[in-house]
DNA sequence: CGTGTTTGACCAGCGC
DNA sequence: GCGCTGGTCAAACACG
């Protein structure tokens, strides 16, 4: 009965990262205005018009430029903008050069005209830029794509020995990222069902897909599942069975945050809380509100060892819109799912994601996956991400999701997780200040190259070892080495979980530890 | 009064 | 079969 000393802390913009704001409700992020847009001032007559035009290409540009330094995409981004002011509407510099001073002299003029052909030729050739970045940015993607349709066929092969290739198996790359999409839209539906029967009655037009799922579900259970739920393997029930594959992959993220709360534009409610095992610290369960019947859950405990760490354990991926605010980490934590999932479908001869990521020398110090654990889960670990925050600049005005997440076109296809690099609707980008933070935290993770080399490292080495049932350690560091001759009976199909699989929403919140539970 | 939290009870899976 | 544990439910309670 004791109140608990209860604060938040919100996802600001990156500049305000880990800032501490104590009594700013958690869903009062998404209203949060945008005071720490850095804009621009009036610097010059071109820069008037900077933040109004052309954010698609801008987040283009951006994305292109990841990799670049801040002040090269800026540069881009501006002259960008310099351009097209000048030759769609530029009033500002032609109009007001050459109606200023009618008639000063002719040199004056002259050079203006000059000057203004200069400006013109730079428009000209940053045009050309940014068709070229565009065009490598389609082709990199496409490129990715079409690695992603090869495994998708490698594991075909490798299903349909499994399965008599049955019609279900048969999937389209989207199909196997994102195995349910019309689910995804079922948040009108009357909610008096289960999260189990509305994902059930997804609709008939998704038989196929929830037979590639269910194909999924029993593979993935003999090899993870087997931890855990044998009655999803027996699968009484086509809603379990469906649904399984989504609520097995989660994605653990490990944030250093002495706040008990901290927002990210989700919203929960608490439906229990526990003693777990091994920790003095109680584990709360929530549950996403946003829908009803959003089947999200997440687990919030402090870890045991550091107090200061909050480990939030998300389930399930959303069945409703997301607001900008928990786009972007939503965005992480499926991508983090997704590789997961997808990368466990590795084939027989085939290295799993891995061969996305040809060089790997870098072992995950972000991203491990465990094995040991019931279910697949892999831990985003911000507490020591070398870049985990600094390194980030001040997103663009629509915050552009980093490049990793652009190889998984379930998450930019699908209407109800659409990225905020996608234009969006003015109510969404209403919201998106707000969602610094997240954009933060979640740039921090996905556009640090490294990332996805370490989760693809750690899906290689959960590959490799197949899942000790020890209920040791949660988490798995890499070794190189466990891929193995264990014969991992690797899922043939995890995808069916795979992109989807984590629509995750991530809010960090947690209790103190000096909670005393009961 | 509506909404969210607390907390004990309940259920199911798993290991012994 | 039994006990342990994790996860969920739901009544009671608190708060605005």
């Amino acid at each position: 009965m004791e109140k608990q000393h209860r604060r938040e802390l919100t996802f600001l913009h990156s500049g305000d990262f880990l800032r501490q704001n104590p009594g700013v409700p958690d869903r009062t992020l998404d209203d949060s205005s945008d005071h720490v847009k850095p804009q621009i001032k009036e610097m010059d007559f071109f820069s008037s018009q900077y933040q109004s035009h052309n954010h698609h290409q801008e987040s283009k540009a951006d994305n292109n430029d990841n990799s670049k330094n801040n002040g090269s995409s800026s540069f881009v981004d501006s002259c960008v903008n310099i351009g097209l002011n000048l030759l769609s509407s530029s009033p500002g510099v032609s109009r007001s050069t050459n109606e200023e001073k009618p008639v000063n002299s002719n040199a004056q003029e002259s050079a203006l005209k000059i000057e203004l052909e200069n400006l013109n030729e730079e428009n000209r050739r940053l045009r050309g830029m940014l068709d070229q970045i565009t065009k490598n940015y389609n082709e990199v993607q496409g490129q990715l794509f079409m690695a992603l349709q090869k495994q998708a066929h490698l594991n075909q092969g490798d299903q349909k020995d499994a399965v008599n290739g049955m019609p279900g198996t048969v999937m389209s790359v989207q199909q196997l990222m994102d195995p349910r999409p019309s689910a995804a839209l079922d948040v009108n539906e009357p909610s008096g069902s289960d999260d189990k029967t509305q994902e059930l009655s997804a609709s008939q037009e998704n038989t196929m897909e929830v037979v590639s799922i269910k194909d999924g579900a029993d593979q993935t259970s003999q090899s993870w599942g087997s931890l855990k739920s044998p009655k999803l393997d027996q699968s009484k029930n086509e809603e379990q069975a469906s649904e399984a594959p989504f609520r097995k992959a989660r994605v653990s993220v490990r944030a250093r945050s002495e706040a008990p709360l901290i927002s990210d534009g989700c919203q929960w409610r608490k439906y229990g809380q526990k003693m777990a095992k091994g920790n003095p610290c109680p584990r709360a369960y929530y549950r996403c509100t946003m829908a009803v019947g959003c089947p999200v859950r997440k687990q919030v405990q402090r870890c045991a060892d550091d107090k200061s760490i909050l480990i939030t354990t998300y389930e399930g991926n959303h069945n409703h819109p997301l607001p900008p605010a928990a786009t972007a980490m939503a965005n992480t934590t499926s991508a983090a799912a997704a590789m997961l999932l997808s990368g466990s479908t590795k084939s027989k001869d085939g290295l799993p994601s891995s061969a996305y990521f040809p060089s790997l020398p870098y072992t995950s110090s972000m991203a491990t996956l465990s094995a040991s654990a019931p279910f697949p889960t892999i831990t985003l670990d911000l507490t020591q991400g070398p870049n985990a925050v600094p390194f980030l600049r001040p997103p663009p005005s629509n915050a552009s999701f980093p490049l990793p997440l652009h190889g998984y076109p379930q998450l930019l296809g699908n209407p109800m997780f659409a990225p905020p690099k996608l234009p969006a609707p003015p109510a969404m980008q209403l919201g998106q200040r707000p969602a610094s933070m997240v954009e933060t935290v979640t740039a921090a993770i996905a556009s640090d190259p490294n990332f996805t080399a370490a989760l693809a490292a750690a899906i290689s080495t959960i590959m490799g070892a197949p899942p000790r049932n020890n209920g040791n350690s949660s988490i798995i560091n890499n070794d190189e080495n466990n891929n193995s001759s264990n014969g991992v009976p690797a899922p043939a199909l995890a995808a069916p979980g795979s992109p989807q699989a984590q629509q995750s929403c991530t809010t960090f919140s947690t209790k103190t530890c000096n909670n005393k539970p009961g």
